[in-house]
DNA sequence: ACTTTCATTGACAACGCTGTCAGCTTGCTG
DNA sequence: CAGCAAGCTGACAGCGTTGTCAATGAAAGT
């Protein structure tokens, strides 16, 4: 069943270039106390006879799986998944290290459970955890207790020792709130993300700085609760545009609920952005593809996981190079769905 | 660094079940020639002791990974990679398999070269192989040579010992074609898709095929090239409305193509469907949010994915049961970017 | 009852690597 | 130039399975 696979090992290294397999083991791992002169030798004939380390007898033989696990919720938005994936990979590759995908659908009792069974299954050495799985307090808990390090992608509280990378959420959505103040916007409505995410807090905390700052008063009224996704943002949209006094714009806390946004206010024959400017965040693959294209924010998604990884592929090798991240600056987008009020 | 793993070993179960460690192995995978009752003892000692087979060991001395490669255009639509990689983690993961992702990037002359190493790396034992690269002629090349087996999902020509997952893309564009026929239209573009798609063909021969049985003539002016894109779409879509006589409906051979042509008609203040209907292919996540929501046809590409991974782990664990599937069913989605003609 | 056959079971050698530890070289120190 | 530390190298024992093959037990045929 097998197919042919690449032959040479260890001790086929060792005999070319004249030494034993241990010292070819350490030339391969890169470990100390090798002359350099033993060292080419042996780098010669890795090269000569094309080899390639078995990955099962190196861990087998020295307890290190080298994978590192990405789960994610199924319902997240693709193009943040792929951002996701990609990032890593670009990382975990090179390593050496195999990236493994799970996804989780929430909500789901059992989840702790799955990610064990996940965990053991694919001899995990290191998580990326990206929200909203790193918001919900019981998986680092598991992973805490499992002793599986991870690298967490979301906006909460960074703890002690524990890899987190954070991105400028609430200023981002403070600036945006503000591009709409400065459009001459006074009524803006606000719908908020699923409250399990981190990042909707931080949201929504901008919106308010930024009304505050600027003197326009918060109305509750104006705040909607929406999910994140195209259904709860239509929703919400729908109830905003019944007011009495219905707001001239609409800020979404992430892209999907805009689109159900925009779709409900052409529903009514609104022109946007005439009659209602609409800006989300995400900057989602079909954000500039609908009509209008989308206002939006847009993280640098694949960085974040390139650096999540990253740092934790150091902490999995022992290169503990202690070093605090700072947040991320996400980027405002402007597009043509918010337009100043006339 | 590494945590704390599941501490039994085949040992373990097989002094707690008073057997060799060879029976509990063969317990273990299934084997034939045990004893009902001394399987039935050494499924108990394995449930007590949680026993679960290293997979590292296992590899190193059954020669045998179960390792599931499904590599991938990176461009392809996310919805579609999405379905794709969920069909077939459900087959994989409860079958004992481990499911791995490779994105690779179009076109690039070293493909070969990376997919190679891909699978050496990973110890892939058999592939997935989606559309479109099932459809470039040197990928079923290189793993017949490398003698991995693989299944593909793409609407090439069977060959015999093969695994391949079609659906009958010709019937779907047939029946899309002939719905705007009856709506009325009698002037439809049609927007090529990507050539290297097997795909493209299948669906622009359903198109003619639907003209020439309603008695329409085949105009090539009506027909544009397009690469599977957005951009690509609107533009193709510019060019045929630039026409004297512009179409009353413009099929794209692809969902993305046809949000290209949807906005570019709003760009040129025309009313879709009102005096463009426009239809598309493939029902990606966001064909039903955009405005309109796009009449389009839906692949079953979980279940295609399914049966891919399902019929690629028999010919795996050698329990071949050759069947020659049926082409899936696609099923039209009519939605509101068609009407009929005032 | 005595083979013969086949199902069932176990002993043990791989599999290809890393960890441990001992031994041999060097280079320095004084 | 002895004496010692540090650098370098190799021998060898695991690691936890599966594959091979021989041994045993049970069923069937004569």
């Amino acid at each position: 069943m097998t197919p042919e696979r690449n032959k040479a090992t260890i001790f086929d290294v060792a005999r070319r270039a004249g030494v034993s397999i241990k010292t070819v083991s350490r030339v391969v791992n890169n470990e100390p106390n090798v002359r350099q002169r033993t060292r080419d030798k042996v780098l010669r004939s890795v090269r000569e006879l094309r080899y390639l380390p078995n990955a099962a007898a190196r861990e087998l033989g020295g307890k290190r799986s080298r994978v590192v696990g990405l789960i994610y919720e199924n319902a997240q938005e693709f193009s943040y998944l792929n951002d996701l994936f990609n990032g890593a990979l670009r990382i975990c590759e090179p390593a050496g290290y195999t990236l493994l995908l799970r996804p989780l659908t929430l909500p789901d009792p059992e989840i702790i459970e799955h990610i064990r069974q996940f965990a053991l299954n694919a001899r995990v050495e290191g998580f990326v955890l990206p929200a909203p799985l790193g918001d919900l307090p019981e998986v680092p808990a598991l992973l805490r207790e499992m002793k599986i390090p991870f690298a967490a992608i979301t906006p909460r509280e960074p703890a002690p020792d524990e890899i987190n990378i954070l991105c400028n959420d609430e200023a981002a959505s403070f600036s945006l709130t503000e591009l709409l103040i400065d459009q001459g916007h006074r009524s803006i409505g606000f719908i908020k993300g699923h409250p399990d995410h981190g990042a909707s807090a931080k949201r929504f905390a901008g919106y308010r700085q930024a009304l505050k700052k600027n003197g326009l008063p918060y109305s509750a009224r104006l705040v909607r609760q929406g999910y994140f996704d195209f259904d709860s943002g239509q929703a919400a949209a729908a109830r905003l545009l019944d007011l009495p006094q219905p707001p001239s714009a609409i800020l979404a806390s992430n892209d999907d609920m805009a689109a159900g946004v925009i779709f409900e206010a052409r529903g009514r024959g609104l022109n946007v952005p005439g009659d209602l400017s609409i800006a989300g965040f995400d900057d989602t693959r079909f954000s500039s593809r609908i009509w209008p294209p989308l206002t939006t924010v847009r993280q640098p998604i694949i960085r974040m996981a390139e650096t999540a990884a990253g740092l934790l592929i150091d902490k999995l090798d022992g290169s503990d190079t202690a070093r605090p991240e700072a947040p991320f600056e996400c980027e405002v987008v402007i597009r043509e769905s918010t337009a100043s009020l006339a």
